[in-house]
This record gives C-alpha cells, structure tokens and sequence, in this order.
DNA sequence: CATGAATGAGTGTTCATTCAT
DNA sequence: TATGAATGAACACTCATTCAT
C-alpha cells in the first residue's frame, strides 16, 4: 500500500493529475490493478487517502513542535511554527504541490477542516501557555499566526520564488509576526524592544 | 465568447472540474461545439484564456488601486491594497475557487509569474513612493507584503472561514502589516504610534 | 440504427449474450462504438428496443390477424390465429430465440406486459365477434387460448423438435383448441361435430 | 456443496444472474472461492449442476407420479399430471424462474433434451396403461400433451397472472385436455361423455 | 484440503476533437 | 462560417480464476 502511495505520487509528479490512471499507478507500484482496487474502492479513494495520510502527518509535526514549546516565550514560538511548517513544505516541495493539484477530484473540505482544527488547537493551546503573555483576544491572534503563516508558506511556494527570495521572505515573515504580537499584547520586556 | 467563458463558469460552479465537457459547455452558451472549437483550439485554451482574463482583470484592479495611492502613507497604501484584494476574493469568491480548480489542467505557471511580476511592480512603485518611508530593502519588504496578503487572503478563503472570523481575521492583518512597516523603517511620525 | 439491431441480433446469434460486447456490435454494425451510445444510452436500452421492436411487430401482426378474422366462426379463427402465431416463430425461429437470452440483462417485464395485453384485447374482440359462439366466459377462453397457444408453440420451439413432431404437434394443437371450444359452448352445428 | 447450491439460489433470486459471482457465492455459503472452485472447474459448472438438479428432481417427481398412476383412466391421469408439474411450479416459483435465468451462460440443450426424454418416456408409458384409451398415435398424443401442459403452465407463470385467473387457467386447461382425449380416441364410456 | 490475496484480460462508457454538410 | 453527428482512444472498474501459504 506505500507502494500505491509512492507510485500514486510519482506519477502525479511526473505527468500530472489528468494523466493519473489507476492501470498506470498500479504498474509503477508493481501490482495489478485489482489489486489496487482491493485497497482503495475508488480512484477518489486513492488520492483521498493519499491527502489524509499527508495531512495527518503534518499536523502531527505540528502537534509535536507544539506541544515541546509550551511555557516558551512567543518569539520562541514562532520561531518554532514557522520552522516546522517550512520545513515540512519545503522537504517535499514537489509531494505537496502534487497533493495541491489532486483535490480538483475530490471532495477534501472535510480532511482540510479536521487539518484546521487539529492546528488551531495545538498552536491555541501553545500560545496560551507562552510566559511573555499579558494581552487578550487570543483566539483571534491564533487564527491570523495560523492563517498568516500556511497561507504565506503556500503562496511562496506555489510562486516558484527563487530559494534567495524564499529566505528573504521567511525573514521577514518571522519579522512581522514579532511585530504583531508585541503589538498585540506581548508583555513589554526589555529583550523585545524593537521587534 | 463571453458566453463561453460565462456557461464555463457557471458549469465549473455546477458540476465541477470533472464534469466540465466541451460539449456541455457549447451547449450553455448557446453555440455548436464546433463554434467553441472556432474560438479555443482546444478545451485547454478555453480554460487559459478564462484564467488570463480574470488574472488581468484582478491585476488590472490592483494596478489601478496601486496608481491611485502614489505619495501617500504606508498605512494608507496597505488599507487599500488590502481592501482592494479582499474584494476582489468576495465579490466572486466561488468564481476564485471554480479558477484555482481549472488549474490541474493547465500549465498556468507563466500566468501566474505575469501575474506576480505586474503585481509586484505596481506595488513596488507604491511603495517606492510613500511619503513616510525610511527604512531600506524595499524589493524584500515588497514581496514580503505581497505574498503574507495574497496567501492569508486566500487561505483564509479556502478555509471556508465564518463571516465573523473572516472580519477579525482582516482587521489582525492590517495590524499585522502596520506593525510589520513601523519595526521594518517607516518613518515614526506621530500618527502612527501604536499601528 | 437498423443496422445496430440486426448487429446485434447476429452476434446473439453468433456468440450469445455473454459474448455480445457494445463494441462488437458497434464494429459489426459498421459505426463506432460512440455512435451507438448516441442511439443507446446503455447497452441495456439497446436490448430493450430490440426486445421492443420485436414484440411490437408480433402484437402488430397478431392485431392483424385478429382484426381481419372478426364475424367468422371459432374453428377458422383459432387456425389463424395458431397459423400467425406459428409462422411468426418459424420465419426468425433463431431470432427469437436470441431475444429469450437477452431477457437476463433487462428488466422486461413491461414489455411482456404490455404485448399481452395488445394480444388479449386483440383476441378477445375477435372472440367475441364469432359467428358461432354460445357460450359464456367469455374472458377465461380467451385467457385459455392465448397462453396454451402461446406457451406451446414457445415449449415445441425451444425444445428443437424435428419438423416432422412439430408438424404433428401443431395438427394436435389445433385439434385440441377445437374440442376445447366445442366443450366450452361453442354453437353445436354439423360442421363442428367430430372436432 | 448444498450451501452453495442454496447461495445460489438465493443470489439469483436477490439480484439476478449479471451480480451473481463465484466470491459472493462462496461468501453466501461460508466458504472460500477456493473451496467452491474444489467443487466446480468454472462458474458454468456450477450453474449447470445446478439447472441439472432441479431438472432431474422435476422429473423423478414426474415419473413417480406417472408411475403411480399406471392403469388408471386417462382423465385422472391428465389430472395427477397437471397438479404435479403445477405444483412443482408453485411451490418454489422464484426458484424456477431464477433457474430460467441462468440458461443464458449455459449450453444446456444436453439437460433439457435429457430431461424431456425422461418426462416422455414416463408420460407415455402411463398413457399406455390407460384402461380407456382406444385410440391411435399414442406418440403424438403423448408429445401434445406434455408439451401442451408445459408449455401453457410456464407461459402463465411467466405472465405473472393474479392468482385468480391462474386458478381459471389451470381448470380450463384440464378441460381442455379432457376434450382433446375425447375427441381424440378415448373409448367413450359414459362417465366422459360432456367432457 | 482450505484459504483469500493477487491477477489482468475484458467490459461499459465518456468526451475531446473532426469534418461533411 | 456554423453545425452536430460521428469518431475511437482512453478510462475506471469487475470478476473468473489461480496458487502460495
């Protein structure tokens, strides 16, 4: 069944979705079509399966850094989220614009919303615990880091920047995050003057 | 051929990717297939063609925006870019998501690259002109705009947000780009203290 | 689409109904399969409208037989009628028996609904023009006749019967029918005693 | 072996010949593909045991009855001859039409010419032992009456007539019959005069 | 001997595209 | 130039059958 998801993401890669036949899958995954078909009911099924799977694992990355940076400062926080969510996007840059292309043929709002609010509570529960903390409405400033920083990630990735302006943005997207949150409530210690 | 891009869409909203035949869409349109085939060499030109119109028409906005706010303040210029692309994504937010659905068939890279490069220059001489700027790296802070506002909007699109959340999602994200600008080199002048 | 019917009433013939593919058909009848699917929506549709034409130009023709048969006595009646129905089986014995095979695949009972009732009809408003007839129920003869005929001559053709019993049996055939209807109340005259 | 008679059976009856398959035949009877492959070489196999099963229970049930009623009158003859073949019908009605079904993937002219062979030879020697016949053609008579009685039985079970006009069916059909043996050599004693 | 995962040829059906009218 | 019937390659999916365990 990794075997199915490699083959599913290769060719995926390799020639796109329209050029997704299951025939095709299965023989670059060095089985028969019914065997493919004695795993996934359907070819949505595959490529439903394949976002999960992705999906999942993102989040539990997220969940993860989460969870190890609760009682850090907010910098420290970002930092971290940031971090991790590059780094997961840019590992496998291509996996992820290929999964980005399957959904025209599904019906995926329901994994993207557990995704969602897999992340919003992990990155709620971590913020609420940061130690510089002193304003409100953190709910809010949850959905604008989360919604900021993936929508951002994507959107730079999807731009093909060259890997020079990819590194200038995540500068000065940490850059800007900073300076929200101390404008947004962060208690005022003397280490975050000036952002 | 208005008609043609107009029952494309309107099958796209309908059905879906999928579903979309050449046929059908001859059909709402009120034309022969062999028409359309006038038109569009192949249901691939149909799909770029409607793709480069809306890119240019959503460019063409935000051009004319950016134009319209040479020499004013930072602040000014992001409420208006801001305001303009928020538009844009709500007046036709399904037609948005009917486009991005189009794009597994297509190769739209190129559409996509005009679209930035136009985007990024106009909002580039914007900035170039704000009458409160002092900082330096314009080209970085640029893109870094760009991308946080175009990837948070449509993120935030995608995500199928509440009305509310979407409200407080883009006021957190004018905050978030005044703070950006104020720690980024914009010149402290009285009125913005406490973006 | 003529030729689609007698295309697929060949391969019936040729190879049976599990043999008879939509692209064969296609290919014998000398279209393309695409061409067929725009007579045909299913392959179903396709063996019901032959089943359909067939029974159709048999109820037209038993319709005939009865309407040109009304005022005469029963005895000549019944020749005719086992005469129309005889030789309607006998001409495309073959196809007939092509069409009991396509009944698997189709939910036909409609169809031998409706036939039956064109045949009833037909034959009971022949019945009861008879020049000779004295008796009563008139219905339940009717009933009787047409599904004695009916199922016999099917039964003597699917049996594959050498011609000489079927010759035979239909002499009995006859013969029965007619004592049948002396015993039942038919107008005793000379002519008929003896049966 | 009986299980997987009875799955079947029960498949065929629940959704037709075109969904029955060997695994869900296996399923059904609570074994394994492999085992009901143990059993029967093909699927046609399978079915055609199936159809020679019944067959061959139709006609010990026919010949039993023949046999019990050597030497007995012709009328109580036809009598016993109807109601067991009636009866066999309506006893298990779906089952034979299930069974009819299945003829179309099977060459199985071999297990009706061997049936019908069995019912003549019984049938015709019961007529035989008749202690009122004096007529001649006995063969003809013979073949007459079984196809008579089989074919018209079928054909009212086929039609799927209301209760009320099968009852009406089958006692016109024995008066029928009757009228025929009379008309046809049986020695007139008075108890058959008026058929 | 029983199992049931694996096989892959074969099926019904779709749809972008063409071209005679 | 507009039409839309005809085309046929290509696809998703099924299922009788096999064979390693």
């Amino acid at each position: 069944m990794d075997a199915i998801f490699e083959a599913t993401i290769q060719l995926l890669l390799a020639d796109g979705l329209p050029r997704l036949t299951t025939t095709r899958v299965a023989e670059r995954a060095g089985v028969s079509v019914g065997t493919l078909y004695q795993y996934f009911p359907h070819k949505q099924a595959l490529l439903y399966a394949l976002n999960e799977r992705y999906l999942d694992a993102l989040a539990d990355r997220i969940e993860a850094t989460c969870l190890a940076h609760h009682g850090v400062s907010l910098r420290v926080m970002i930092d971290a989220l940031i971090e991790t969510y590059w780094k997961a996007k840019t590992e496998r840059a291509d996996v992820t614009r290929a999964l980005y292309r399957t959904a025209v043929e599904l019906d995926n709002e329901a994994l993207i919303e557990d995704f969602a609010a897999r992340v919003d509570a992990a990155t709620l529960a971590m913020l609420a615990s940061a130690s510089d903390w002193t304003g409100q409405d953190l709910a809010g400033i949850n959905l604008t880091l989360v919604t900021v920083i993936f929508g951002t990630v994507r959107n730079a990735f999807e731009r093909n920047l060259p890997p020079a302006a990819i590194e200038t943005l995540r500068d000065h997207l940490l850059r800007m995050c900073h300076a929200y949150l101390s404008s947004a409530g962060k208690r005022h210690g003397p280490a975050d003057v000036g952002g």
